[in-house]
RNA sequence: GCGCCCGUAGCUCAGCUGGAUAGAGCGCCACCCUCCGGAGGUGGAGGCCAGAGGUUCGAAUCCUCUCGGGCGCGCCA
């Protein structure tokens, strides 16, 4: 509808060009909003507003001109000026009501744009290091990446969903030196863990099925493994863990040698990340791709993408280790990308990465990121800059943390003693929906207070309930309307006539929003925008129920009205699955 | 110290990218009700949009500074 005024108001101004009261050279996007208030029509639109200077004329008079050169329209009722030179419109009733049946007859595909055009699109999120369980910091991230991917799709984009597995690099090493550890107690060695290795629980079992199946194979004496390490980080705070683990880890590969060394590699590294498949699978978030920066290894990339920087040179050495120029392209200082040690870092291979994405003929890359990395974005688009790549393609969105309360006290751990929430924690505590609905509620650079207590109460407090109970509540009407022995049938468009009360204008109006809503939260990276959205029209759906019998012995006015809230509840579905969120019958 | 994000009702947050009288949900106050599905409904109070300048027809929104909160500033990932 938005589109179609738009159509009609730059047919318009191209009239008024063509007659001299407006400059040819004017550019605008045209911009229609919804009004807030029905005094001022169904929608607005500023253009007089915006062009008036450049047409040297006052923003009144210039509307008046557009209104007067504005073709017919079978859809529009009313034209007025307003305020300081709005263009007020006034729309039919009757094509207001059409978008009952065409909600009905699209179905899951209502809302459903072609604006993306079929480009291709990569949304690479969570991405977290395969070194531990998910925690309720990624589930955010989760969600978040999991439904702009879905609305992207929704808006016509081709989608190709990813996450990048950090399966190289130290912590990976410090991972499996720190199972080989726990294997080695399993095998009734005395060990002294180390302070800087990975404590968690999760730890335990992934030593206790190695050594399950391979028994003792992969055993060393304890003090073979641990005499001749330098210091580690001791209570009065002399030595320093940093050297000792790697040493630890250089001692573990030493003893194991490639082969064994792998097999504790791979079953640490497999089974954290069957667990955190596992974990997101059953939050809903699915992946066309993982993504092994091994791989980059493997195929050379991070050798291309160094040599690339070096031929142009954007590289140079110092202290024996390479530089990327990245001040040149707006970046605070320099950065490692080879090391003394002739290693690559972990920007290296992000350098590599983002290449490769690119290669791969995306037309958009977002990447997804805990706003703790934000300092890292002016580097990658640096680094891209460099290799010559189109930044623009780029979007690096940022994520904020978020803080779980519980009867109004903070309820997250610390990181530093190893217990954390995790997100499969919060899942079973608040179940998959709220989960995934509260962690979009916030726009994601907001800092979040995440009230468990309402997530998981069944009362109209909480959005989610409120939202799907009005779901539920449709639902329970139509199985009403089957005990008394009655059916619905569609209507002819001029049936809908009858829906005439101010509740049902207002739902009408509401559901014919879901369209722009759907478009614009995808554009803008917003699923907030939806969840409000849904919050609103369950809110006039409600108010609707509590105002109005919807099986009445009228015939016309019940399937009238019958239709009403089947579209209703098509877009509440819609909307919820979007979101990821379930739509049940009952509750 | 430098950089990024945030500051809107008592609380949690929207505000359609510069538009009309700044909104919603809790909480609070006052009435009504127990009706297809529940502790439900209707109305009301509550604001110098952190503060100060600036840009223009017009600013919560854009620019500068100040204050307050979060997060970053490794040859870690």
């Amino acid at each position: 509808m938005k589109t179609q005024l738009q159509a009609l108001i730059t047919q318009a101004v191209t009239t008024l060009q063509q007659r001299d009261d407006l400059p040819a050279e004017i550019h605008l996007d045209i911009q229609i909003e919804r009004t807030r208030d029905k005094n001022h029509g169904d929608f607005a639109c500023n253009v007089a507003l915006m062009l008036a200077k450049q047409a040297r004329c006052k923003p009144r008079d210039l509307a008046q001109k557009i209104v007067d050169a504005l073709p017919a329209s079978a859809m529009v009722n009313k034209v007025e000026i307003a305020g300081p030179g709005f263009i007020n419109f006034f729309m039919t009733e009757g094509s207001q009501r059409a978008v009952i049946n065409k909600i009905i007859e699209s179905g899951e595909a209502f809302g459903h744009s072609t604006i993306g055009q079929g480009k291709r699109v990569q949304v690479e999120f969570v991405s977290a290091n395969p070194t531990g369980p998910l925690h309720v910091g990624h589930g955010r991230g989760a969600a978040y990446g999991a439904t702009v991917a879905d609305l992207l799709a929704a808006a016509g984009f081709k989608v190709h969903r990813e996450y990048y597995v950090n399966d190289a690099g130290r912590q990976m090493n410090i991972l499996a030196a720190s199972t080989w550890l726990r294997y080695l107690e399993n095998c009734g060695e005395a060990i002294i863990f180390p302070s800087n290795g990975y404590k968690g629980q999760y730890i335990y079992d992934i030593a206790a099925a190695l050594h399950q199946t391979y028994g003792d194979a992969l055993r060393h004496a304890a003090n073979t493994v641990l005499d001749d390490l330098p210091e580690d980080e001791n209570a009065d705070g002399s030595g320093d863990k940093e050297l000792y683990i790697d040493a630890l880890v250089e001692r573990s590969k030493t003893l194991l040698g490639e082969e064994g060394y792998k097999i504790v590699f791979d079953a640490a590294l497999n089974s954290i990340l069957a667990d955190i498949r596992e974990d997101l699978q059953e939050f809903g978030v699915i992946y066309e791709e993982w993504f092994s920066e091994n791989s980059l290894v493997a195929s050379g990339a991070i050798d291309r993408a160094v040599g690339r920087l070096k031929v142009s040179g954007h590289l140079y050495e110092q202290n024996g280790a390479w530089w990327f120029r990245s001040t040149d392209f707006g970046d605070e200082k320099d950065r490692v990308v080879i090391r003394e040690n002739g290693q690559a870092t972990y920007f290296a291979s992000d350098i590599a990465y983002h290449m490769d994405k690119l290669e791969r003929g995306f037309d958009r890359v977002i990447d997804v990121w805990g706003a703790d990395h934000h300092g890292y974005v002016p580097r990658v688009k640096a680094a891209l800059q460099a290799l010559g790549d189109d930044v623009d393609k780029l979007d690096v969105l940022l994520v904020q943390f978020a803080i779980l309360y519980r009867g109004g006290e903070k309820a997250q751990m610390s990181t530093r003693s190893g217990e954390f929430v995790t997100l499969r924690q919060l899942r079973e505590e608040v179940g998959n929906d709220a989960a995934r609905f509260f962690y979009v509620m916030r726009k994601c650079e907001q800092h979040m207070d995440f009230d468990l207590d309402l997530a998981k109460s069944q009362s109209n407090d909480n959005p989610v309930f409120y939202i799907q109970y009005a779901h539920a509540r449709i639902c329970s009407v139509m199985r009403q309307l089957d005990e008394k022995g009655l059916s619905w049938q569609l209507l002819d468009e001029d049936k809908f006539a009858l829906l005439d009360n101010e509740h049902e204008q207002a739902l009408i109006t509401t559901l014919s929003r879901y369209p722009e809503v759907v478009e614009a939260a995808a554009l803008a990276h917003e699923p907030h925008q939806i969840a409000y959205y849904l919050r609103d029209l369950a809110n006039d759906f409600h108010t609707y129920y509590n105002a109005h019998q919807f099986i009445v012995d009228e015939e016309a006015v019940r399937n009238a009205r019958l239709a009403l809230i089947i579209a209703v509840r098509q877009v509440i579905s819609n909307g919820l699955g979007l979101l990821g969120v379930s739509s049940p019958d009952k509750m």
